[in-house]
DNA sequence: CGGTGTGAAAACCTTCACAGCG
DNA sequence: CGCTGTGAAGGTTTTCACACCG
């Protein structure tokens, strides 16, 4: 799923799939939330609603874990709070590092879920010497020279990497080299690391692009009566910019973390809809 | 996936596999750098490399979308660009709304990734009034009265949500109401919609529990010599808490794993529902 | 020759459906 | 009876390996 490099062929023997694992979570979160409101015990089919899955799945994914629950009734829900966290490791206290702290590194060093599920924040880290003591979210930036020294002394594993994406990089080789061996990822980069590290990555706009993907597919079903593609290829073959040359438009603006515009841009060459601002994208009905 | 209901079982005829389209997006970031060092053409191989995938996918993902390459040479950059950003719909203009404006909307208010890819933030929105005119990321935040009239207005068809954990349904149903169809919610709670509307969900807390499932088994393997498993199942299976009626007794709970407590042992205590619960990142409702 | 495009095999994940137990 | 736990079926995704073409 996001994993840079690592390949990880099979996990070993009592290997629990990578599908359920990331579904762990969720189990946990709404077990949590039972668990608040003091209810004793949960049916797969309660639980899998609460949790956005469907009961066979959940039921399966627990099967992996051992038999926890009692025929008849369901699972005790303390029970399945405690195995859970175990087997994701919760129950011990992870410390984690922020490197970069603009605005989503603030909005991360002050999130609550990681608190509240074992992840301490160690330490936040910043290049810019503005930063350094200035406190966020109640925890004193520090400057990343002593980036090493804090990974050290903290005994560090976990490091978050919230950095424009042309640091990301050397940020990551310097956690990997300081003993870190699980990165988070939120620059819009491919980080290589070797082998034995763990990378997982969370990246914004991809979301959303994804999403406009099936809002699109949407917008064209609609007006679908008898063409039978999305335009794709309709006439579309044909119709790319101009290959070579490339319309190469407004492009070098080197925004903040992201890429480049481009995408979009080629885009006002060919046919398309007018790129102005009041395209109806997909009025409700 | 994170669709929260919709079934979709399987994507229309012309359908591009969701891991596929979940790709796309690695692809254009890729490619939108090559295309910015004027890189004319470029092979599978080094794409998939840039892209963090193999090259036996990028070109089984590329081959549902036509055959853009040129054997013996590779694919065109400007021309692939262009052909993927058609195919996930950014050659349009997507407005966007951001509702709950804390520190992590801010963020995404701010993150340059949206523009560069055809997301235009329409608006951002927020129930304090407090906020209200105050320009974040240069945009004036309304107030959620106005959420209804801002949606149809600017016929915006994909919402952001960044609120607390609590009011996340509810400004969702605002948001579908009001004709928004494609969701991306940050707050760590299962959202129902009606069919025929996509959630897609970011919970940063998940990733770092996956992290943690992994770096617990790393440190687990280090000392396992002859030791079976993390202790699953050796004997661990009655080491629970107090289970049901289950003298307490045996094997002296937590002596392995445990011993920390946190997550498991703060929701074991029962009682619980104080302060930072699942809250994302701040903001009052 | 070099590299794409793609059937076919393998791996993985989900869903079904029901045996079996409390 | 009700619900878990799980083999088996079905579907999707990844990987292999090679035919084919510029």
């Amino acid at each position: 799923m996001a994993t840079g490099r690592t390949h990880r062929p099979a996990t070993r023997s009592r290997g629990i799939p990578e599908a359920t694992v990331a579904r762990l979570p969720l189990y946990l979160r709404a077990l949590t939330a039972l668990s608040e409101r003091s209810v004793p015990t949960v049916s797969s089919e309660e639980l899998a609603a609460a949790a956005g899955v469907n009961s066979a799945k959940l039921r399966k994914d627990f099967s992996y874990l051992g038999s926890y629950g009692t025929r008849g009734v369901g699972y005790d829900v303390e029970y399945l709070v405690y195995q859970i966290s175990r087997e994701l490791g919760l129950t011990q206290d992870w410390p984690v590092v922020i490197v970069g702290i603009g605005n989503l590194g603030a909005a991360l060093a002050g999130y609550g879920g990681f608190a509240s599920r074992g992840f301490r924040v160690a330490a936040l880290i910043d290049a810019d010497p503005a930063m350094t003591g200035r406190p966020v979210a109640g925890i004193p930036v520090q400057h990343s020279d002593d980036l090493e020294r804090i990974i050290q002394d903290d005994g560090v594993s976990i490091g978050v990497i919230a950095t424009p994406a042309g640091v990301a990089q050397q940020v990551c080789d310097r956690l990997v080299g300081a003993g870190v061996t699980s990165i988070l990822n939120f620059a819009p980069t491919v980080l290589s690391v070797p082998d034995g590290v763990d990378v997982r990555k969370v990246d914004l706009s991809i979301e959303l692009q994804i999403l406009a993907f099936h809002e699109q597919r949407k917008a064209g079903e609609e007006a679908d009566a008898e063409n039978g593609q999305d335009a794709a290829e309709t006439g579309a073959v044909g119709m790319a910019p101009e290959r070579r040359g490339a319309p190469a438009g407004a492009s070098t603006a080197a925004a903040s973390t992201a890429a480049a515009p481009s995408a979009a841009a080629a885009a006002s060459t060919a046919g398309r809809k007018g790129p102005d601002g009041d395209v109806p994208a997909v009025m409700p009905a």
